[in-house]
RNA sequence: GGGAGCAUAGCUCAGCUGGGAGAGCAUCUGCCUUACAAGCAGAGGGUCACAGGUUCGAGCCCUGUUGUUCCCACCA
């Protein structure tokens, strides 16, 4: 940065400059220092099919901030990033782009596909890495992994064995969640529920034996073909002499009988239900409690199967059509009724889940999730905030096994291997040739792959090199803060920590800092549908990364949804230019041999004054930074820089730099860099380019500022009674500047101000920037005055005499006075009610009695003047 | 049906362990004051949803009500 300078700061011509600069000297790096504390952080893992959205912005945002801060700190951080195969997602995505070109999954086989999946992932898995170094994200790029490389792939393998060795995996029969537009399985948790608006279809089952018939409804009449059973409450006394007794199902003319279980609800319809084992899970469990038949009537891509030749091929909306139309004319619908009801959806593709009895492998849930809710209950990890954790435990204490075999081709393919001989199942680390258990050769493997998020449940430590005890998994595992989205705690979160715990008997991470999610303007949800998704990168051209960031990370506090709100990233754009411009200013006023700040110097007032105020800063915006309260910790950065250092400082500062006094001007020079840098170091993680670039032109130690040691609280910079005292002099200059504003005198038009205190030092000692910044022509301090035809101003440490008697209407300005005095008089008694409330002053802590004290003598003083100031007026 | 969040200035939101309500944007007034008009100085604007309670003291804690958003469950 040359001295001169741009008035606007240009992010375009900074960022990738300066990030290439902290790549080149390898700043991200972990080095494994074995003599430092760790702090780690793994990314949760973006897919390789995405592109960088306002979710990812903002997950990322809070990343970086919290590594950079640690860094700072002088932990040893790592921030492991990575990316993930997302199986169906990706699959999805593939097959859609090889439909285009004619071409189906079958004609290439599944080595062809694979070859094209690795293409895809050749050619975009990329993409978003560099989308995550435009935010300026420091992750450690050497260790970039991808849940389907060779190490995870070590893991994955490793878990499913251990696993299926401790029998908590196993391959059975069950019904599941399918959807019929991926053609695979999917978990409970990738199911989502949306109200839909249909039908009704009440029907009627009539009975074997001719004696009348049974009155049923449902939804989905096209299950009909399956039923194997009607249910009926034991207890329900209209039904109870019925069980036992068999229908015959209309149609299809098999004979099914009533069976009673306490899942009906006599209340809801006719209290009767039809029992569809293969195709609602209710329905599966009352028919494993009465050995019902299971009877699929549905195709892998929901066709009615050719068991029912009639329908055989159509899918299950024309069946459903024709069925109804032929229960019509059997006679066997009674009537139909507009109902609206919750349909489950994938939530990849949205298609209807069609619930199917399939063989799958499965995760035996219960053992793995007591220890999982164990470790949130006693405090190893913890979530910020902690409302969350009921999600978690909501879900872990309900948990049903977790269904985890695809039929896809994109994804860690199951370890297992089924003998045609023996027909046993033979689970192998390594590639298996022979069965286990029997010998034979004739083997073969499960076409089927893992659930995307089984590989994700392993990340925190199958990156670090697990199952290898290598040095990076010794050094950074557990890890500290994993940061997500509310959303991704049942899919993600609650995996890695009974995964982490199983495999490494230590939880993954001590704290789970969530947020929400990014909304548009109006709060409705970005979506592609909508099309009112913001990008992210648009955001970066125009407005610049730090502006993005900072905006992301203010006013957001954690767990809650925020708003994207343009104006919001224009007001950061805008606090980076003010930042700009301090900088301009002070480099404008540097000379070649300028003194660095070394405590003790010759102080000046304000020079305390700024130092008291930026050391609490470091207090504050540490512990701030500490508890995870980002949002609050940016806003003070934020105050201070703009309204304190800005506004009020550099002000100051001016008649000082201005002046003769060299030793003056060396004291204001090397406290403006001290505080601006420092203060530049406190905001680094938030907007870390501007901050470098601009902490590099100005004289520093050290290399950059993203590894400079975060400032500390310094017990030798706390001046609090130079703060107050100071605090008097901004006082008196506010309350000038109000009355000239109040009597439309332009800053041109300077006054005389005479300041009349008893406390004369201190307003001696601001005599020069009163001047300047109440636009004073000359400033008098003492302690009384001539006051005829002068403007008074009160303050609690002053009165103040302005002699513009041909702007001043007297009869105003005693009202006026009035006015104020019966504030004060009004603030009086406040402070007084209080301290003679014998609850207060017995109960209260002695700080809090103290500041009322202090308020209270400040009232009375201040009484005081203006009673003095309208007797004056009144008496002349 | 169960659970959670939110309700604070015109708008979008902060408000940390309870101690006289804050920011940004918008509005109004005056300023090109040699770092910044993406700026400076000032002003107006809030019964902190409602009703109770605890407390010396409540935006904050407790109970209830209303409105709103979300998550889970799924009565076929």
């Amino acid at each position: 940065m040359a001295k001169e300078l741009a008035k606007q700061y240009d992010p375009k011509e900074v960022e990738d400059r300066i990030y290439a600069g902290w790549l080149e000297h390898k700043y991200f790096h972990a080095k494994c220092e074995k003599d430092k504390d760790t702090f780690t952080i793994v990314i949760p893992p973006p897919n390789i099919t995405g592109q960088l959205h306002m979710g990812h912005a903002l997950d990322n945002t809070l990343q970086d901030i919290l590594i950079r801060f640690k860094r700072m700190q002088g932990f040893d951080t790592l921030w492991l990033p990575g990316t993930d195969h997302a199986s169906i997602a990706t699959e999805a995505k593939i097959v859609e782009k090889m439909k285009s070109e004619g071409v189906t999954k079958a004609d290439i086989g599944r080595d062809g596909f694979l070859e094209r999946a690795w293409d895809w992932k050749k050619q975009y898995g990329g993409r978003i890495i560099e989308q995550l170094k435009k935010l300026g994200s420091s992750c450690d790029w050497d260790r970039e992994r991808f849940t389907l490389d060779e190490g995870c792939n070590e893991a994955v393998k490793e878990v499913f064995v251990r696993l299926y060795e401790k029998g908590l995996i196993y391959r059975g029969e069950r019904i599941i969640n399918w959807c019929p537009h991926c053609k695979t399985s999917i978990s409970d948790a990738e199911v989502e529920y949306e109200e839909q608006a249909g039908h009704f279809w009440h029907l009627r089952y009539p009975f074997s034996d001719g004696s009348g018939y049974l009155e049923l409804a449902t939804t989905r009449p096209e299950t009909l073909l399956g039923d194997t059973a009607v249910a009926v409450n034991p207890e329900d006394e209209r039904y109870k002499h019925l069980i036992g007794k068999t229908l015959i199902l209309p149609l299809v003319h098999r004979e099914i009988p009533v069976v009673a279980d306490d899942y009906v609800e006599i209340d809801f319809g006719t209290g009767v239900v039809k029992i569809t084992p293969a195709h609602d899970p209710n329905d599966f469990e009352v028919g494993l409690r009465h050995n019902l038949p299971v009877i699929n009537v549905m195709t892998d891509d929901a066709k009615i199967v050719e068991d029912y030749p009639k329908y055989a091929g159509m899918d299950r909306y024309e069946a459903r059509k024709a069925i109804v139309a032929d229960l019509e004319a059997e006679g066997a619908l009674v009537r139909v009724e507009d109902y609206t009801h919750n349909v489950g959806t994938c939530y990849r593709c949205s298609s209807t889940v069609e619930p199917r009895v399939s063989k799958q492998w499965f995760v035996k849930m219960k053992p793995l999730a007591g220890p999982a809710i164990d470790a949130v209950k006693n405090g190893e990890t913890k979530f910020v905030p902690q409302r969350f954790e009921k999600v978690y435990f909501h879900w872990l204490e309900n948990i049903k096994d977790w269904c985890i075999s695809r039929q896809l081709w994109w994804g860690h393919r199951i370890p297992a291997w089924y003998c045609a001989d023996c027909g046993e199942i033979t689970v192998s680390k390594t590639e298996a040739n022979t069965c286990a258990h029997c010998g034979s050769k004739n083997i073969e493997q499960d076409p089927d792959t893992l659930d995307t998020w089984f590989s994700s449940a392993l990340w925190p430590f199958s990156t670090l090199g697990w199952p290898e005890e290598t040095e990076d998994f010794k050094h950074y595992y557990p890890t500290n803060t994993l940061v997500t989205g509310y959303d991704i705690i049942p899919f993600w979160v609650m995996r890695m920590m009974f995964s982490g715990i199983e495999q490494t008997g230590q939880v993954p991470f001590d704290t789970v800092l969530i947020h929400g999610l990014v909304r548009d303007s109006q709060g409705r949800k970005m979506s592609k549908s909508l099309g009112n998704g913001v990008d992210p990168l648009e955001i970066i051209s125009e407005y610049g990364a730090d502006a993005l960031r900072f905006s992301l990370a203010t006013g957001n506090s954690p767990g809650n949804d925020m708003r994207y709100i343009p104006e919001r990233v224009e007001a950061s754009r805008n606090f980076a230019n003010k930042i700009w411009n301090a900088a301009r200013f002070i480099l404008m006023n540097l000379e070649s041999e300028d003194v660095p700040f070394i405590y003790p110097m010759a102080l000046a007032l304000e020079d305390k004054w700024i130092l008291s105020k930026y050391n609490t800063l470091v207090a504050e915006v540490t512990e701030n930074l500490e508890k995870y309260e980002l949002g609050l910790a940016v806003q003070k950065l934020y105050d201070f820089i703009w309204d304190v250092f800005c506004d009020w400082y550099i002000e100051i500062c001016k008649s000082r730099l201005n002046g003769d006094d060299k030793n003056a001007k060396d004291t204001a020079r090397s406290v403006l860099v001290y505080v601006f840098t420092n203060t530049l170091a406190l905001l680094h993680p938030f907007m870390p380019f501007i901050t470098e670039e601009i902490w590099q032109s100005l004289p520093h130690k050290g290399e950059a500022l993203m590894i400079t040691e975060w400032p500390k609280f310094k017990p030798e910079l706390e001046f609090a009674n130079e703060e107050a005292d100071f605090e008097k002099i901004m006082a008196v200059i506010r309350a000038i500047r109000n009355r000239r504003a109040e009597m439309n005198v332009p800053p041109s038009r300077k006054a005389k101000v005479c300041i009349a205190s008893a406390d004369k030092e201190t307003f001696e000692k601001g005599n020069a920037y009163i001047c300047r910044l109440a636009y004073a022509s000359e400033v008098e301090v003492g302690d009384s005055f001539e006051s005829e035809g002068a403007v008074r101003i009160v303050t609690d440490a002053a009165t103040v005499y302005m002699p513009m008697r041909e702007l001043v209407d007297f009869t105003a300005e005693l009202a006026r006075l009035k006015k104020e005095l019966k504030k004060a008089l009004d603030d009086k008694e406040f402070f007084e009610k209080k301290l003679n409330n014998p609850g207060f002053v017995a109960k209260a802590p002695a700080a809090v009695i103290e500041q009322q004290k202090a308020g209270l003598a400040k009232v009375l003083d201040k009484i005081q003047m203006l009673e003095g100031s309208i007797s004056e007026i009144e008496n002349s």
